[in-house]
This record gives structure tokens, sequence and C-alpha cells, in this order.
DNA sequence: CTCAATCTCTACTATACCGATCAACAAGGT
DNA sequence: ACCTTGTTGATCGGTATAGTAGAGATTGAG
């Protein structure tokens, strides 16, 4: 069931991309913040995600990281598989046990549907729905 | 996603236990040989099952490890769960992330459901059903 | 009563992976 | 030139996992 911690960064990463998309590069220090990761180990997961072309990078000044998707086509389940490879209970491809083996399908296809169900669009939404409940105290 | 091979050898030994239900104490070399575990790292496993109640143990000659739970009432989701602990995709306890936090909840809940809508009863009439199916030849 | 089979328990080891860090380098803007 | 920022490869310590070892306790058979 768990996912890596540099996966979840991952995912954390992309979002404050998508919240700021459209307003320029984002350094790794400002994703680091907002999302609270360590810079340095930032590095090495916006590098795979370049790699992976979830990205894209300029360096020098006022350089960082853009969205190279489009939040309503990029979904959770692609980054979780691009980082993790295919990720059922078991691996599968060494197993073939004649009782167990449906199950562990039927577990990872079950998963992946709801990964696959979210994109960063919804996300973004959620994020902003979660704020303007936080400052409904203020609005009154 | 993953879990433990560990929790897949458990799952195999009290499928086997299920398979032979009625017919006596199994021994740790009979398990390991049903199912290919390693006889010593399936002691562990045996001592553990039988703290968590799934099983029992009779010592000294023809001694060995009997279910302790009914197969139509014991499923894969309680044995899962008593091996791994809560299993989410991130630690739920220390996680409270506004935007992801829900959909770990949604997964965990997700797989929950699945694995403990399979008992140990289907298990076994899956396996009768698959043993069937590799004697079609010979019957005709 | 003794022996062999079998579980019991504690401890140990080896390896892999994970999270994280570092330092030297390349490139772009001013 | 110089500063900022990304690029790359290497490294490191901690933890979990898979598996092993061995001395002890219990039971049944002869």
């Amino acid at each position: 069931m768990r996912i890596a911690q540099k996966t979840y960064y991952a995912l954390r990463a992309l979002l404050e991309l998508a919240r700021q998309n459209g307003k320029g590069p984002l350094s790794i220090a400002a994703i680091g913040e907002a999302e609270d990761i360590p810079p340095q180990f930032l590095q090495v997961i916006m590098r795979e995600l370049r790699q992976g072309g979830f990205v894209e990078s300029r360096r020098g000044k006022d350089g960082g990281y853009l969205l190279n998707r489009n939040p309503h086509n990029l979904c959770m389940g692609e980054v979780i598989r691009f980082l993790e490879g295919d990720v059922a209970p078991v691996d599968l491809q060494s197993d073939d046990h004649p009782v167990f083996h449906q199950t562990w399908l039927l577990v990872q296809d079950t998963v992946n549907e709801l990964y696959d169900g979210i994109c960063f669009q919804e996300l973004v939404e959620r994020d902003q729905q979660h704020n303007a409940g936080n400052y409904h105290d203020y609005i009154i």
C-alpha cells in the first residue's frame, strides 16, 4: 500500500506547480518552502520529473521549473506509476499462484483506477476550497 | 501497495491449513513443502499467527498447527492488517495534507473492503476449482 | 525412561532500500 | 565577469526485510 516519501514529495511539488501554473518558473527553494520538502532531496526528484516529461526547467537567474502538462490531463496515477513502477501487492511478474494471483490483479486495477480518476486540476480546486474554508471567519 | 513476502507466506500457510482443515495438525515441514516456504522463516511466521489467535499448535510427535478459525469467517484483510498494521499509501497518523489526505483514506478503505470480502473458504474453493481444471484431460 | 519429533523463544546476520546530503559543474541573465 | 539557478554523480547512515542459528521445552512411542 505504501508509496515512498519521495513519491509523495513529487506529487506535492507538482501540485504547487499546478497552483502557480502560468506565473513563470518556480525555483527549488520556492517549491520546497511551499510544500515543506528538503531542497536537496527535491533536486533529485525534480530531475526525475523532468526526465519523465512532467516538468520543464529553466536555468540561470529567475530560473526554475514549469509544469509541462495540462493539469486537466495529468492524473495522480501516471506520476505514481512513473516513480514506483507498476505497483501491486506482490511482484506480479514472478507470481502465478493459482489462488491468490487474481486478487493481486484486482487490487492493482482498483487502486490504479482510483489514482487515475484524480487529475491535478481537481487537486488545485480542492486546495482552493480548503483555503476558502479557512478564511470563512474573516468574510463575515 | 506491496505486502511483505512474510505476509504472503502467512496467507499461503493459512490457505494450506484451511485446505487440510479437520485432518489433524500440519507440521512446519508439511506446510513449507506445500507452499514452498523456507521452514525456519515459517517458524517465525507461525508463532506470530498463533499469538494472533489464527492457529493453535500441538507440540511433540505428530504435532503441528491447526486452523483456529472458521474458514468462512476468516478473511484476508484480517490477516494482512494483523501482520502489516493499518496499511495506507502514506502514514495517516502523521499526515493531514488538506489536498491529499482524503485520497489516501479512500484508497485505504477501498483496499480493506476488497481484502475483507475474501474469506479462506472462498480461497479453498478457488483452489479446488483450479485442481479440477488441471485434471480435465484425464477425465475425457 | 529414553529417544525422536516437534514446537518455542531469543538472538543474530546480511542485504537492500530509503531518505537525505554534498560538491563540482553547466548555463543563463545582467 | 558574476551571480543565480539547475545538472549530475557520488555517497552515507538508518531502518526494514528476509532469512538463519541454536538452545530449550513438550509430547508421544517404544
